[in-house]
DNA sequence: CGGCTTTTTGAACCCCATCAATATCCGTGG
DNA sequence: CCACGGATATTGATGGGGTTCAAAAAGCCG
């Protein structure tokens, strides 16, 4: 900082939008060149954040909106007598932050769950460069909308699945997501812990873990640690109940 | 239609959102005469629907946003397997239809629960109004965000509390937006039926009712079908593990 | 290799779903 | 007005899915 020798600045290393490789499932969908600079103008790096580092935390006035560099992170709610809920995981080109929209105030604490990087979007800035081009108020309702539907496929997946459907549906959800971002949609590991999952699901860990140990039986998965292998998607569709993907054609979120 | 002798117009009895007793907690919230006027002019007033009418289905594509004006609704969201979840129950003033932002499409099915009305906004329209409409834009990233805020509540609801906490949490939510609407907060008819509320929470109709009868017992509440009155809010608060309304300073929502 | 965390497995208990039956409300028509 | 039927709501008994407590196994890092 007060050195006079320079090293390589964090600042080098930004990334435009429209080298993005994100950019497609990202804010930046559907504008053009001009459009894409303006948004490009406005974004702010942030420096590396490490796993179990948080990115802002409930009652922080919301300031920005960010999305997914790289790595990805949890968002968890709680209770004011301690219980926490994970209310979502966050992949890359995902937008977190929503929360705050409410009364602009972060009502989530947001947290890497791997080393990670961010994109922070001025909030007012964005709001500004919104009021004059349709297309990014177009994929904000886009982004807005997948959020909400995601949560209320979380809603279901609570009030009416069990512990192994809800195992299931996360499986298949998490492998659409991988999936659209060119990983393989049969194998990959879970950016979380047992515990997080544990968490978002609605299930106790040794819960989880059986859930884990009963489809391996029925030989639905593999399993080595966060490392998961699908290997009868028709049956895990089955138990969760809800779209089968096919050649996927699906908007997925 | 084909006949000249004229009856009452259903235009005729519009209301503009100038002369609303929700314009507070509506889309109108701070904007200022013109701009009331703009938005107005596009306002469609759909006939009266019934309890058990369907506003919109799963599948449909997204055309409108829609104000309850009076009355009341729910938001029903199915897998393919025919589980149904309940992801909101709307009172008047709150917004329908944010399900359908995802892909223009609506996810929910949304079902009149009293004899309600309800203004249509087309979204197209809106879209354009808002381009150029700072306080509106605003206002629908609160409506936005109070939608998106009320589901992760209701996900810590689902995933972390147990029944008999989860119904007082909703009755003190339910007695909040009762209360801001000029009700008593703290006696009230419920717009839904066990059978729903029941589905809402996660619970079987059985183990809701044993809920309400646990609650009667301890005194916290009495009942009387549909009719609701709270005896203890302390009580409550404390099994909601969530805010404590005392003089209510808060977004409710 | 030792200490830590993470994950898995085992056993007992509890919350809640399910099945079954009764009670209450409400609209309809005699 | 009451009788009747259907929907809605409550109560009881039983069983299962999941939590909790406990402990072992497996991976990770120094």
């Amino acid at each position: 900082m007060s050195q006079s020798r320079k090293v390589i600045n964090i600042r080098d290393l930004k990334v435009s939008c429209s080298d993005c490789s994100l950019s497609d499932i990202c804010l930046p969908h559907g504008l053009n060149h001009q459009e894409l600079d303006e948004l490009d103008a406005l974004i702010l790096h942030k420096p590396r954040i490490e796993p179990g580092e948080t990115l802002f935390r409930s009652g922080d006035p919301m300031r920005y909106l960010y999305a997914v560099r790289s790595g990805a992170f949890k968002a968890v709610l709680s209770s004011n007598e301690g219980a926490e809920q994970i209310t979502g995981f966050f992949l890359s080109g995902e937008l977190m932050g929503l929360d705050g929209f409410g009364d602009d105030t972060h009502h989530c604490t947001t947290i890497a769950l791997e080393s990670s990087t961010v994109c922070a979007i001025d909030i007012d800035e964005l709001e500004k460069l919104s009021a004059r081009t349709e297309g990014l108020r177009r994929q904000m309702r886009h982004l807005i909308g997948a959020e909400i539907n995601h949560d209320h496929r979380n809603l279901l997946s609570l009030g009416q699945l069990k512990g192994e459907e809800r195992l299931a549906a996360f499986l298949l959800n998490i492998s659409q997501r991988l999936k659209r971002r060119g990983f393989s949609p049969y194998e990959f590991n879970l950016p979380m812990a047992r515990h997080d999952l544990a968490n978002y699901l609605g299930l106790a860990v040794e819960t989880l873990s059986r859930m884990f140990s009963r489809m391996i039986d029925a030989g639905l998965i593999e399993t080595n640690r966060r490392h998961v292998k699908l290997l009868d998607t028709k049956k895990l569709c089955n138990l969760a109940q809800y779209d089968c993907p096919r050649e996927s054609h699906h908007a997925s979120s």
